[in-house]
DNA sequence: GTCGTTGCAAAGCGTTTGCAGCCTA
DNA sequence: TAGGCTGCAAACGCTTTGCAACGAC
């Protein structure tokens, strides 16, 4: 079978108008979103959303794998649909937005100290997009 | 010659108690320290130092370049010591300390999409430090 | 009707800033 | 002595939490 992305999430509780409507902003959004970002987009078909709701229901979203943090330091957190195959991230220092990298080389974890255990990786690129860079 | 680290900031301002030992706890780290850790630290030589001035002191030493942030997601940035050789780091996620790494493949860049530039890039391990998976 | 969910406001947390007094040069 | 530096406390921006009202089931 094809590993199909979750339409939905899993364990999301009770179906609100709130819910609905940030789900809906995640699901169709072509790059990470922050908090701010999605509360902005979700009040246009929901007026009088709170943040507050927004941050919850990312973080109940997160820890079902719905969607996934993207941290980019010093940066606020940006969220992304789950379930996507393992990939990495690109920051363009020009217009600031945040592309996803298909490559990948595992072979980074063996750059540990002996000893050490790595059971994750994160590689960020920074430069400048193919837009900017023209 | 050796490329030997810078021993002192160079535009550090008038000589004071308070920098003297915020500058001895960042100079004898032999990891990124957070602001927090700084200060708790150089207390011990300096009693009474306050936690705005170690920032203010941070923040003119990164600007000099004495100093450079290591910025892991989700956590306070940390700070060690700037000119060193590029390098990486690991963040121990049962203790939460950061180690410096130094192995690199600089061919992770390729790994952006064509027409991209990359002129930085960051790697960041996740998992257990020596002690911890033991 | 129950109890999960929401908006609001307050609280946290890391960081910055205003200010009066201190101390280096 | 002048003006940079300091500690304190208040202010910040982002995120979380307490609480009473609300609403899905």
């Amino acid at each position: 079978m094809a590993p199909s992305r979750n339409p939905q999430p899993e364990s999301s509780g009770r179906s609100t108008r709130q819910k609905r409507s940030i789900r809906q902003v995640l699901a169709n959004a072509d790059r990470p979103l922050t908090p701010q970002e999605i509360l902005t987009e979700a009040q246009l078909d929901c007026p009088g959303l709170g943040i507050a709701t927004v941050y919850r229901a990312i973080r109940a979203w997160v820890e079902d794998g719905w969607i996934a943090p993207v941290e980019i330091p010093g940066q606020p957190d940006r969220f992304e649909l789950g379930g996507k195959r393992h990939h990495h991230h690109f920051h363009c220092r020009s217009c600031g937005l945040v592309f996803e990298v298909e490559r990948c080389d595992s072979r980074v974890a063996a750059f540990a100290p002996p000893d050490f255990v790595v059971d994750d990786h994160e590689i960020l690129l920074y430069g400048r997009c193919a837009s900017c860079a023209s």
